[in-house]
DNA sequence: ACAATAAGCCAACGCTGTTGCGTTACGTCA
DNA sequence: TGACGTAACGCAACAGCGTTGGCTTATTGT
């Protein structure tokens, strides 16, 4: 987004907004724009003038119904941009090209060895990024990094895990990364990248949602009233160090019946359908701490049993809010599988560069 | 704030920015505010002649450290807007009037018959609401009702707890008193209210806080990232039935170990300190998973046992957060004592008036 | 008394979306 | 086949936002 004047706050608004109406996939009309961004059709027009210059939309026809000149319709251009999401692990680096809707258009994956120095690391990611830089038309945006544990990412720094010494804590990877790409870097936690990539690609639907993922343990992302929360700290999401069960498992953290840990004990024990509901409760906890009507599930440990996990959830679900009014809440699988983190963070990209601003003014006063 | 123009959404952003600076109660200065907002001083002096002229903002003199112009100085004028707030429960009925800043100009108490019908609650609103409107000198801007239970504040109406059954159920109560009074009127969740109060008059204080409150049940509300949240539904905030023991007490809900359940059989059998673990568990679940760095504590359940509250809070944020970083909490007992509600209504409404516009582009897309 | 300094005002400017009016392209019907 | 009504769209003038550059004002220090 532009910076120069003040209106521009205004303009790139609106520019966001017709972008994540068209990125829908389905043809935009100026009447239909106007109504949804409350502003007159003569002004979308203008705002169509400045995306189509821009190259992010373009023409495609015309629609007739009744007489009168016939509607022009406009799409997305998918090709015109393009961004690099990175899935980091302790274990792999998995990485993916996106066009500007999301989609994927490359795919490229490799083993690190644990426990890997920070600049063996930077090393590789840096490999696959430059792996992955070549494929796809349009112009590159920069890298996306999704990892686990705490990640800030207005400073682009590992924050270190809760539980054990950790590597990697502290590290800058994302300015240690842009040395060496030479190209913007962006770093964040990796349900968070997640839920913003589910969201990228239907937007709107996921404005009142959380994702619960549970790879190695157990992390959930926020979005409510169409903000992703990040929090004071930047550590927003811990819902696997969330107390279920007061009298429960210990936790590496020092408390008892945390949700990881009752989570975790449960697999370790070959009781799958205990581990659905501890994290049926965990989706039910939040269901009703944050009134969401969508929840998004991802990670290998609720792939490898999706079955009894989303029966559990639809079960506690169903008796759960009965008490309360009919609201229904939507509980979906990610479509994305193991590109899921790595999407995301492409998304996560796009959003930064094209996505609808939080806040009107500038900082937040002191 | 005005709806003529589409750049009155900056200026109206600006104007309510500047208000919450001057809201702290310090006199403002033209390059404190530029600074501030992210705009040129220039800038300022023309959102400072707007307020001015609306009576919101008048000079209080110079300041001069050093060669040059004296800074003149500006001060908000608390005495120029006022609103209504009331505190409904099932038993009584409490009212204030608070000037701009939040600070309360009058009281007025009523004790109500409980399950009263509608039409008896609306005229007993009515009748204090008259009562406190002639108190204190400015504009009134209208009334803020804060109550139990799940409310859709944009449409004024109590949606009716999840456990009983309820005579107020359904019930437009902003409509109503809206015929009665002709004024305008404001329906939200009772610690919703309470929230909005305590960050009105302390701005960007509490951008990142939870609100816990302990009354008949356990309730909360939350504000991440500057913005409150209201969920999906206006339902979110529902701390209470978070599941802290799976094993635990039967909560009328239906499901077992809700916070509320624990918290209550813990009242119930005499042990306070048992009922401040569980609120302390609450607590530092609220933190891990929202990351935020403020906790308010208000309601007549602690303020009876504030001092071993406080404790197992302090203790648990202390042992629950010793592990990960050095992040700080702050936990804060509110005080506004019994007027922690009635003031946050009446807030509610000037926050409504004067505060930040949440979005920059009108709807969201669809 | 005079210079140096800092704050604040005025006027012109670029930008936003809006408004009013004219143009274009279609369907309909005589 | 041609006139007419209709709906979408473009052009130009407009009001209002913060910005920019130059000038005025009020204080301190020599």
């Amino acid at each position: 987004m532009r910076t120069t004047g003040p209106l521009d706050r205004v303009a790139g608004a609106h520019d966001a907004a017709v972008l994540a109406v068209a990125r829908r996939g389905e043809p935009v009309a100026r009447t239909g724009l106007a109504e949804a961004l409350q502003v007159t059709p003569q002004a979308i027009s203008k705002i169509l003038t400045r995306l189509i210059a821009r190259g992010l939309i373009a023409e495609i026809g015309s629609f007739s119904s009744g007489p009168g000149k016939p509607t022009t319709l406009y799409r997305i251009v998918p090709e015109s941009r393009r961004a690099i999401g990175l899935h980091l692990t302790r274990t792999r680096l998995h990485g993916v090209v996106a066009d500007l809707t999301g989609q994927i258009l490359e795919r490229h994956s490799t083993e690190i060895t644990p426990e890997q120095p920070v600049p063996a690391l930077i090393a590789s990611l840096a490999r696959t990024a430059r792996e992955l830089s070549g494929h796809g038309p349009g112009e590159l945006l920069g890298v996306g990094v999704g990892m686990p544990g705490p990640v800030d990412v207005d400073e682009g720094v590992h924050l270190g895990s809760s539980s054990r010494t950790d590597a990697w804590r502290g590290a800058s990877i994302r300015d240690l990364l842009l040395d060496e790409l030479r190209m913007p870097v962006l770093v964040d936690h990796d349900s968070r990248a997640a839920l913003i990539g589910e969201s990228w690609s239907q937007p709107g639907l996921l404005d009142n949602a959380v994702l619960v993922l549970a790879e190695e343990g157990l992390g959930a992302a926020l979005r409510l009233d169409g903000t992703i929360v990040r929090g004071a700290h930047s550590r927003a999401g811990e819902a696997g160090h969330t107390v279920v069960n007061l009298s429960g498992e210990p936790c590496p953290c020092g408390r008892r019946g945390c949700a990881q840990a009752e989570y975790l004990a449960a697999q370790r024990d070959g009781d799958p359908q205990r581990a659905a509901e501890v994290l049926a409760t965990v989706v039910l906890n939040l269901v009703r701490l944050l009134d969401v009507d969508r929840v998004v599930l991802g990670g290998r440990s609720v792939y490898a049993h999706h079955q009894v996990t989303m029966d559990a959830i639809r079960e506690a679900l169903d008796q759960g809010l009965h008490a309360g009014a009919p609201v229904h809440v939507e509980v979906l699988l990610s479509t994305r599988g193991v590109d899921l983190i790595a999407a995301g963070a492409a998304c996560e990209v796009l959003e930064h560069e094209y996505g609808l601003p939080s806040a009107l003014v500038g900082p937040s006063p002191r």
